[in-house]
DNA sequence: CTGAAAGCGCTTACAG
DNA sequence: CTGAAAGCGCTTACAG
């Protein structure tokens, strides 16, 4: 049986007003009975029931999260700076992880309702019309991060995908490189999927690049998909000299083909990933990478919802933050390239 | 404002009690009845106060877990089953990732005790002695998953690690390996600190190998410090044939370490990682690790912590899991690296 | 089968 | 400065 704030009560010979009271700092109790109820509380190591404060106070502390996959690095970190930012603001996370599975989803949001969670963070843009009814419906705010679900009304922290992936595809081109690969993400996403793609195919244009059929695949975000179709790529003939994966992890998963096949990163081919992963200065040759501002994704999804739950209106539409080019050793110019293969071809 | 049970029980024409009744699937509620308080909470959106509902219960359906690194991917891909298992059996799961933050883990237990969880998982053994009384003194079931402090009276899901390195060790050793390096962790780390050095040195030792100080280093099982700390072994000389690093990430470090100083792996030096992490099957050359059930340690610890808040009495002592080596490219015996490292220089 | 009432463990006007 | 009482939104004996 846990002691409550009666018994504490009883015991410093008080009333429960006055221990609430002392529990919430208030001043107007005497310097002598705070002590002897500070006493007490010590003695019978009395922690206030959360449940019960929030009951009557109707408010939780309590932030909804719903992570696509916890595995991922990427969402494990925007995660990670999320849950710093909450409990440093005196929040606590309940986290779902859905792993794809949108009727866990719904479940959970159901779940944060009857939890009576003050805001909801979601991580995923496939949501379907019960969930957009949903969020509709209740008076908690939602937010997405990292991702932007088909609706005008709901707001989400994220980089502008369709320039990045743009700017990307520019530095590939600016390199030199006339036929660049691509491995996309979910047509179904409209950030991570159809925006960079977008981006990617009106760089070519712009700059008059043909875009080649088969060198335009779309993967599923993970390592062994870009795997996959990579080397669906390279089994087309007619290789491409870079290519460009709308994420780190694809990116590795293409690099690791494009060895298997006996081709050098980026003698060969040039790789270009998206995201800014743990992995871009963990692989080698380490991974050029469009970068996602990760940390600050976390923090400002956070610092928006408490504005949110603080009832402060903010201005309409979307959090926009900057992406970045970074430029490591995967990445390579066009006539780099030729000399270097022409010069190990003289040494064979 | 939320609508609550009594708004149900008026618009229905009921009792709150038959509201309640029909909300908890109690059966003694005429069918009629029952399909008008279900019409009416479909048309008010209703949803049941959860807090209410712990409080008169006495029972939250919650479960803290302390992570030491979210952006682990160890540490995140145990949450991840670990929330499965939370999940399937109805708990929810409130995460706090501490980030070697030892006062925000206690400020974290006590949230937890306030928040009335029903269980706490943790994933960290530099405990103090705040916590440990802690620990001691509250009613809730504490389990320990991966790690194990320094305290008899606390259960872990853990796998031998002694054992694990010293079979690690003694694969290098049969691999002919005279000369092998070893990265460690955390001294202060009873399992992955402690158990791992001794199974290295035992197995060293039983086989009459010597142990070279210069050979023998500890890092913060980072990929970053398996850099460092590689570095360091490879400028004293006289160099191993062989590195057995205490994890995964250290172990890709010191892979990365070893090529920028123009060596090979396995060819020169043979690396031996820890953990079994997603990154063994992403680097190139693919890394041989000792791995732990990873997944099956989150699904365990979950099981665990479930029978113990059930008021099961369980067998004394931790859960030992097992581990088992994963052979891949990056180990290989002494007599190939000596042969491949002269057919290369012949090469040149 | 149904409902009035007590109670879960707190906080917060209200009165003194 | 201090306390009695009402109330937060539910569930659960208890009575009918």
């Amino acid at each position: 049986m846990q002691v409550k704030i009666k018994d504490v009560a009883k015991m410093a010979g008080v009333s429960v007003t006055t221990v609430s009271r002392v529990l919430n700092g208030e001043k107007y109790v005497k310097d002598d009975l705070k002590e002897k109820v500070n006493k007490v509380i010590e003695e019978l190591g009395y922690a206030p029931s959360q449940i019960a404060r929030s009951l009557v106070r109707k408010k939780t502390n309590l932030i909804g999260v719903i992570v696509p996959d916890l595995t991922s690095s990427f969402y494990s970190t925007i995660l990670s700076s999320i849950e710093d930012r909450a409990s440093v603001n005196g929040y606590n996370l309940l986290v779902c992880n859905i792993s794809e599975d949108i009727d866990k989803e719904y479940k959970y949001l159901n779940v944060f309702q009857e939890m009576r969670v003050e805001g909801i963070i979601i991580m995923h843009e496939k949501i379907n019309e019960q969930i957009r009814a949903f969020i509709h419906k209740i008076n908690t705010p939602v937010i997405f991060s990292s991702v932007k679900p088909m609706d005008q009304k709901f707001v989400s922290v994220i980089i502008d995908d369709y320039e990045a992936a743009y700017e990307a595809t520019r530095y590939l081109i600016e390199l030199g490189h006339e036929a660049i690969g691509f491995i996309g993400g979910d047509m179904r996403d409209i950030t991570s999927g159809q925006n960079r793609y977008s981006g990617y195919r009106n760089a070519m244009s712009d700059r008059g690049k043909k875009l080649v059929f088969e060198h335009i695949r779309f993967g599923d975000y993970k390592v062994q998909s870009g795997y996959d179709q990579m080397k669906e790529m390279l089994s087309a003939g007619n290789r491409p000299s870079a290519v460009f994966a709308v994420s780190d992890d694809m990116a590795v998963g293409a690099m690791n083909c494009i060895r298997d096949h006996h081709l050098r990163v980026p003698e060969d081919i040039a790789v270009i990933g998206f995201d800014g992963s743990q992995l871009t200065e963990l692989v080698r040759p380490t991974l050029t990478s469009m970068e996602q501002p990760i940390h600050e994704m976390g923090r400002v999804t956070m610092d928006v919802l408490l504005k949110l739950i603080g009832g402060e209106t903010l201005p309409d539409g979307d959090v926009i933050l900057k992406h970045r080019l970074m430029i490591r050793e995967s990445s390579q110019s066009r006539s780099e390239q030729t000399n270097e293969a022409e010069e190990t071809n003289k040494n064979t």
